[in-house]
Parts: structure tokens; sequence; C-alpha cells
DNA sequence: GCGACAG
DNA sequence: ATCTTGTCGC
């Protein structure tokens, strides 16, 4: 798939909640949760701010070089804003914008690291995991906070984890990434197992909280980032 | 019916 | 997410 052909991918907002949470449910079944991604050359991070007081949506897409995590692209994607946050429905606001950000990468991506939930999600369909389906990319949801899932205390440092775990079944899990730090709700967004989300996590991670990756398109994407020079 | 609730 | 300066702690 050529990267333009992604935004044709990126679901429909119509109003209705329900109609919503149907195609998630569908897509759901679509998530496939085997380590299935190849030899990992580049990596992309992305993720979404708002500017003009929330009426606009700007979405970043950073592609990094795997090995020496070097930047190596960064792109930003503006367009209106079309519907209000819902919890539960957040990749039908934001996936639009970032869809069209990571079709303007000069080279796809063998794995994205999403700002959001994977499948640790009512539906087990977060932003992450429905990025991947429509996309067919390699993904991995790392959010700051829970969706849904109760835990366990996690350990103090850096690498102690314990899984998220909701109706029963484990959705993701809640990872120390740096020592004394609030930790990070990880979870396979789709072709990455359950077990290779947070080691591929750490991985990634340098001296800060979040891994490099959705570091740089945090700050991208809010207007951060002291490009000074 | 009453909260909780990614960004 | 965003509105916003300095400040407490490692």
């Amino acid at each position: 798939m050529t990267p333009t052909d992604m935004t044709h991918a990126a679901p429909v907002w119509n109003g209705d909640v329900a109609k919503a949470r149907v195609l998630q449910t569908e897509l759901a079944a679509r998530v496939r949760l085997e380590d299935d991604y190849p030899p990992l050359r580049r990596v992309a991070g992305v993720d979404v701010g708002f500017e003009d007081g929330g009426t606009v949506t700007r979405a970043a897409a950073v592609l990094l070089d795997a090995r020496t995590l070097a930047p190596l692209a960064e792109v930003v994607a503006r367009q209106p804003t079309r519907m209000p946050y819902i919890p539960g429905l957040l990749s039908f606001r934001e996936l639009p914008a970032l869809l069209q950000a990571l079709s303007e990468l000069p080279e796809s991506p063998d794995l994205v690291f999403v700002d959001g939930q994977g499948i640790a999600h009512p539906r087990r369909l977060g932003i992450a995991a429905h990025l991947g389906v429509v996309t067919g990319l390699p993904t991995i949801g790392v959010a700051k906070s829970i969706l849904v899932g109760t835990h366990e205390d996690v350990g103090p440092h850096r690498g102690d984890r314990q899984p998220l775990e909701h109706k029963g079944e484990v959705i993701g899990c809640v990872l120390r990434s740096k020592d004394r730090v609030r930790p990070l709700i990880v979870s396979p967004g789709h072709r990455v197992s359950m077990a290779t989300a947070p080691e591929l996590v750490l991985a990634f991670n340098t001296t800060y909280r979040l891994p490099e990756p959705t570091r740089l398109a945090d700050r991208l994407a809010s207007r951060r980032g002291s490009v000074r020079r």
C-alpha cells in the first residue's frame, strides 16, 4: 500500500456513536496480535495536538532511524476539527489527520508508536490498533493514562511492570519506563504481541519518560520542540 | 441511576 | 488536548 492510499482508510464520523462502536468491533476482529514486523530499519512516532482553541487538528509524524534514533523526517498535517473528544472514540477524531501526516512521510516506517491505547480499549480498538488495521502497519499504543482496566501496583524501577486487565483479559501492561516516574500504559496495536510491545517501548526509550518516537512526535504536535539553531 | 472516561 | 509561571524535588 502506498502512503497516499492510507488517507482513504480514514474513519468517517457521522455523529452516530452506536454505529461507530459497531465499526470498532468489526475492525477489532482484524487486529493481529502475533509478532509480524520486518527487521526494524525505520520507526515512526505519531501524535495529535490542537490549535486555535481546538478548531484545528494538528497531526505530527516523525520518522527515525531505528538504530541511532536520529530523526530522518518530520511532517505536520493540519485539518479542521470535525468532532469533539468522546472517550472510547478518539480514533474517529484524530485518525484522519494522523493518516495524512503519515502518508506525507518520505518513506514508510517498519513500526509505528502511537500516542494512545492499542487494544487496551472497551472494544479492543484503541487508536493504535485502529491505525494498524487500516494501514496494515505494525503499531504499538503508548498512553500516559488508563482508559479501561485495572492493575496491581508497579515496582519503582525502570522495567518494572504489571499486566493491565479488563473483563478477565490481559489487554496490555503498565510499564515503568524511568525510575520513580508515572508508568506508561502499553498495549499492542497490530502485528505486535503482548509480550513484545513493552520490550519495544523499552528498546526505544532513552532518558525520558516517553519512548523517543513518541516524545519527538509529541513535541512537534504540541508546538514545543526548540528548533533553535 | 451514579461515576469513570486515551487525547 | 489546552489555558499557563514559577517552583519543588531528584
